[in-house]
Parts: structure tokens; sequence; C-alpha cells
DNA sequence: GTCGCTAATGATATACTATATCAATTACGC
DNA sequence: GCGTAATTGATATAGTATATCATTAGCGAC
């Protein structure tokens, strides 16, 4: 993502912070910035990791998660349980609705791909849980793939 | 899982294994055992215990691990990334089919729960992530869910 | 039978992911 | 400035998983 799109992200999500009644620290800019930089999906030590390299702060693992966890529960972060990491949320560098996104997860490289999915798709699979006496956690499903990639490479 | 059932299980997946050139020893058929036996995901640490309780047999994590690889790929079992769990594949105890199976994996409590689901629902999914250029890694999806339970306890 | 090869298991170390807990610091209203 | 709450640091430890080398078991050739 562009240094400005960062930016912009960043003053978007500050803002929704403060309506909200949080507070977007330096610290939680940093991280958030870190994986809006880098656009793809990282383990809480590659953010440590990160984060030293690019703005030679020396976080401690701890407090990144505690972080990850606070930029969660204002929904600027995402984890994405299948690869152990974390993306930030899309939604906070655009101001309109895509459809629904689902997180293709390469078994192999652990590539992320975020692609949008026929709503009706969603509504039938969230009536099939529902009926089970099961909510979905979100309507964003991590699905265990395998990229283009990593097919070829197999074969 | 009755203990009939469980032995027939057992038998089937000997031949499986046999008809692939593999070889079903006892300690792996001790891991596979008590998967089908408490007929629930089971972290592998988890096993190392359970095998100790009901088999007496100390086995180091090491070897379950490697016991897991194993059955995993002889498709006798199957790894709930959601989860960091193992669970018996279902159809190894029975010989017909009955559509999709999906996993409802509850995010607090970790309950797996399986369902069946409309066929037509997954080819829709199928097609979409093939027009990404990534292939689904299973027909079975692993769902974030919340449980009935765990919904009640949260409010 | 035993030699030699391969498969399977054991033993140990270590990496990676994550949480618990208590201490220190900072922010902020009064 | 003082007191309180929020934030961050420091340390320990749990849980999940893999790498590596040593040992043992299975098995065919001779």
């Amino acid at each position: 993502m562009s240094v400005n799109k960062v930016q912009a992200a960043i003053e978007s999500a500050e803002n929704s912070c403060k309506a909200r009644g949080a507070n977007l620290t330096s610290k939680r800019k940093q991280v958030l910035s870190a994986l809006l930089q880098s656009n793809k999906a990282r383990s809480a030590y590659e953010l440590v990791d990160y984060c030293k390299d690019k703005f030679g702060e020396a976080l401690p693992p701890m407090s990144v998660y505690r972080i990850l966890d606070f930029l969660q529960d204002e929904h600027l972060v995402h984890k994405l349980k299948l690869a152990n990491k974390y993306i930030a949320c899309t939604h906070i560098a655009c101001d309109h609705e895509h459809g629904v996104v689902q997180f293709l997860i390469c078994n192999s490289c652990q590539t992320v791909r975020e692609i949008t999915i026929n709503k009706s798709t969603i509504n039938t699979l969230q009536r099939t849980v529902e009926d089970a006496g099961f909510q979905l956690a979100s309507p964003q499903l991590e699905i265990n793939c395998i990229c283009h990639s990593c097919q070829n490479k197999a074969a």
C-alpha cells in the first residue's frame, strides 16, 4: 500500500478509535502501519522484527500481542487462524463496501488472497450453520487452499 | 464410538493402508483408536496423555506427531488448523457417502461439530476460488463459529 | 541364520505461537 | 502536583510443532 494510502488509513483508524473512546497510541499506530505497509499477513514476531527494522522500535513480543488484541477489538486488524498471522482490515483504507470478503490461504506458502463471494452463497452457509445451533463468528471465511504457483511447484 | 465400530474402522484402515503399501503399526493403531474412541478432536499432546492412560503406552510427542502425519497421508485423520487439533476421518467407519461434511469450530470452547452442507453451495464456492487461481485444499471447510452454549454464556 | 537395507521409533534440542503476571511508566482529570 | 487508570515493559511459562541424530524392528538376499 502506498505511503499516502497508509497515512489516510491511519487517520481514519485514529478517528474511529476516538469515536469509540479508544486511544490509537504511537506504538499501536506503528503495528498497524506495519501491517498496512506490508500489505500481507504477518505473524506477531514478524511484526516485532518489522517494527525494529522500519521504526527502530524494539517492541517486546508481549506488547505486540497486546496491541494486536487492541487492534482486533477496534476491528482494524483481523487474525487469520489458519496461518497464525494478522492482517489489516481492508475496509480501513476505503470508504465503500465490496461485498463479502473471503480469505484464501495457501497451505504451502501461506500467501493470503482476498476474494469477494456471492452473498447468497454465504447466506446459505450461514443458515445451515444456524440450523446446527451455531453462529458464524464472521462472514469472512478462512479457506484452506493451494495457490497457483504452489500447484505448479508440486507438479 | 462403540468398541465394535472402532474395531471395524481400524480393520478397514488396516486394509486401505495395506492396499497402498503402507503399514498400520500397533502404535499407529493406538493413536487412530484414541481419536476414534474419543470421537472428538484432540491435540497431539492430549493424544500423548490419552495413550498413556488408556494403553499404558508412553509415546513421546515427537512420535505422535509423526504418526499423525502418517495418518493424514493415509487420509485417516484430518488436522483442524483452526483448533490445532486432530480428528479421525468420518468416512473410515462407514461405507456410504453423506454429502459434503463441514467442521464448525467454536472459537470459545473449541467444540467441533460436523454438519453436511448443500453440495451446490460448495460447488459455487469452489468455482469462485478457482476463478481466483487457487484450489480448495479440501471440500471440507473449517468454519469459525460460536456454539450455542457459548452464545448463552456470553449473554 | 545373519548380513544389510529400509522403515519405524526414541531421545533430545529447539523454534514458534501465545498467555499470565507483576512492575514501571505514561496520560490525564482534578 | 496528585491520584487513578491506561499503557507498556520485563520475565516466566504454556502450548504447538519441527529438526536431527541415535536406536530398534522388519524383512529380503544369500
